[in-house]
DNA sequence: GTTCCAATTGGAC
DNA sequence: GGTCCAATTGGAA
C-alpha cells in the first residue's frame, strides 16, 4: 500500500527505476542470475552442444529464444530477422513478439493513466516490468543507444496502438 | 501561396528545413557568408586587433556577440556564463536572450498552431527561422548534440512558456 | 519559477 | 496499417 501511494505521487518511467531495481536485487539472488544472452546461445550452439543441452529443462522449446536477465522468450523467427540498424523497428518488433496488441493498447510503461483532470496509478496498468527491462536491454547492447529512448519509442509504440484501437472501435 | 498550402500540408519542423535550406542558399550568396563564429571573434581579439576593427560597422556593440551564420547577437553576459556541458539549458538561456517571453509564449518552430480539431500555419506563428538556425549551429557545435534534440528542447522551451503565460493570466 | 518528463493526440508518409 | 513527428498538457523535481 505504501509502495503504491508512493507510486500515485511520484513513479514516472524513469523513476520507476526505483521499481526494477528492487526487482532485479531478488532476481540477482537466484542462482540463474548469471544468464546466457540470447546471442551467446546462438553463437555458441552447435550440433554437439545441442545435444548435451537437453540436461536443462529451459530448453524444451526451440522455437523461442531467451532474452535478457529474466529469459523472456521471443519467437526465434522474429528475433532473427530484427534490424539492429534501426533501434526503434527492433523495438517495436519486440514488443510486438512478447505482448499482444491487447496489452500493449491498454498498458504502458509507468503504469500511469492520464484522462482529464489527473493521473491515475495502477499496476495493472503496467507493463510487465521484467519483459520490459529484457527488451530494453537486449536493444541497449545491440544498438548502443540511450536507454531512454528505447523506453520513449516503447511509450510511444503503445500510443499508437491504443490509438488504432480506438479508432478501429468506432 | 503555393508556399503556404504547402506548408499547412507537411511542415513539420524536420521538413521546415526545405524552408531554411531557401534562406541559406540566398544567404550564402551574400559577401559575408564566411561568417565568424562568436568563440573565434573570442579567441583573435586581442587589444591591437580591436583597434582595427572600428573598420566593419557591426562591431559597434561590445555588448553583444554575433552567433551563426546570420549573426543574431546575444548580450555577452548571457553568452560568456552559457555551460556547455548541458545542451538544453545553454539552448533555454539562449532563447531568453534572443527572444522575449511574449514572443517564446506564442511562436513555436514549425508555426503550426494546434487547437482542438486541426492543425493551421502561419508564418507569424513561427519564431525567426534565422534565429533559430543560430542558435542550433552554436549548440550543435559546442555539445556536439543532434539537431533534432536541440530543436525539441526549443520546442518545449516554447510549450513550457506558453503554460506558465497561461496559468499566470488566470 | 524553471526545467524535465511522460502521455496523449493528430497529422504525414 | 505502422512508424514517425511535433505540439500540448499536467505533474514532479
Amino acid at each position: 500500500m505504501s509502495a503504491i501511494s508512493r507510486a500515485t505521487q511520484t513513479e514516472s518511467s524513469d523513476r520507476l527505476a526505483a521499481v526494477q531495481l528492487r526487482l532485479e536485487n531478488l532476481k540477482s539472488i537466484l542462482p540463474q542470475h548469471d544468464v546466457a544472452w540470447a546471442e551467446c546461445q546462438e553463437v555458441q550452439r552447435s550440433p554437439t552442444t545441442i545435444a548435451k543441452s537437453g540436461s536443462t529443462q529451459i530448453k524444451r522449446d526451440r522455437s523461442t529464444v531467451p532474452i535478457g536477465h529474466y529469459r523472456t522468450r521471443v519467437a526465434r523467427s522474429v528475433y532473427k530477422n530484427l534490424n539492429w540498424d534501426s533501434y526503434s523497428l527492433a523495438t517495436r518488433a519486440l514488443l510486438d513478439a512478447v505482448f499482444d496488441k491487447e496489452t500493449l493498447g491498454t498498458k504502458n510503461l509507468s503504469g500511469i493513466k492520464i484522462d482529464s483532470k489527473g493521473r491515475q496509478w495502477s499496476a495493472t496498468n503496467m507493463l510487465d516490468p521484467q519483459k520490459i527491462s529484457d527488451i530494453v536491454q537486449l536493444v541497449k547492447r545491440n544498438c548502443k543507444v540511450d536507454e531512454r529512448r528505447i523506453r520513449k519509442i516503447i511509450a510511444h509504440k503503445c500510443g499508437d496502438t491504443a490509438s488504432t484501437k480506438r479508432i478501429k472501435s468506432l
